[in-house]
DNA sequence: CCTAATCCCTATTGACTAGATAGAGATTTA
DNA sequence: TAAATCTCTATCTAGTCAATAGGGATTAGG
């Protein structure tokens, strides 16, 4: 399962890919908007931005706004971010490999081999979905 | 990422698909080969034999023995009674159905899209493979 | 019959994480 | 310079994970 964190990243990205024009957005509005506590919120941007998903300006007029166009924000990117790896084990991660603490014998190990295939085939789905074609399927069901 | 309960109930599992015989292995007998804590695995192996993925016989000479052909074991089975469900959340588990607390219309959801193609993907996976196979493969690779 | 070997059950522990909150500090713009 | 914003650190509570402990119930074999 994902975590409720991932949950409020993903919808407050939504929110500011509807949104489309690049002006930043608040907190507090993506907060009152979405129904996403304030503070967790700000901590969970604060994350994102540190990797690039958001960008952010401070002052006055500051916000967030996504940190590149929607289209190239996948859902893998996001959930890598708050929830760590995508992979069912930490040997047949991509991104984090690491070896199974009481492996014997990686190469044979036939419990990898059945988390590797899971694994490609979550990837597969997850970094062909991305954040414009989300926001494409709802303005279609006319929540938008 | 899957929980350690679930390594060893695999490991264990496959330790009795790949004896072959239906004769009851002891827990100690596992636990030492397995090098799974014996009170750990005692646990374990009691929750998959109330889903009947193991049976067992009391006594003396008793021990546990795989509940119905390995190829009928999957590791789809398996990781659903150690970890719960195989969704990325609740609304798109269908062994286990749940609304998501702050859903506001679950048809037009777009993270739901994302979230059930994953768990297709993985299910048809996950449930593919099975512990005939997996024995299969450790004797190809001559771990047997 | 009775004893030893086994599984069965409940409770508990310690470490860690998830989710959320608080309060001040740093920056920018009007 | 003041108000609005993001930034950072610390903290709290409840829950989960991994493991352990200590018996109780059952059965085979002498």
């Amino acid at each position: 399962m994902i975590s409720q964190k991932a949950r409020y990243a993903l919808r407050a990205l939504l929110y500011l890919a509807a949104r489309g024009d690049s002006a930043p957005v608040q907190i507090s509005e993506i907060a009152e908007s979405e129904k996403i506590p304030r503070k967790f919120l700000e901590a969970i941007l604060l994350e994102l931005k540190k990797t690039g998903i958001v960008r952010s300006h401070r002052g006055r007029a500051g916000g967030y706004a996504l940190g590149r166009p929607a289209k190239d924000i996948s859902f893998a990117d996001v959930l890598r971010v708050t929830d760590g790896p995508l992979a069912l084990s930490p040997c047949v991660s991509v991104m984090a490999y690491r070896k199974c603490d009481d492996c014997f014998e990686e190469s044979i190990c036939a419990i990898r081999k059945a988390l590797l295939a899971a694994r490609d085939a979550t990837a597969e789905i997850l970094e062909s979905r991305n954040l414009a074609t989300a926001a494409q399927q709802l303005r279609r069901s006319g929540a938008l």
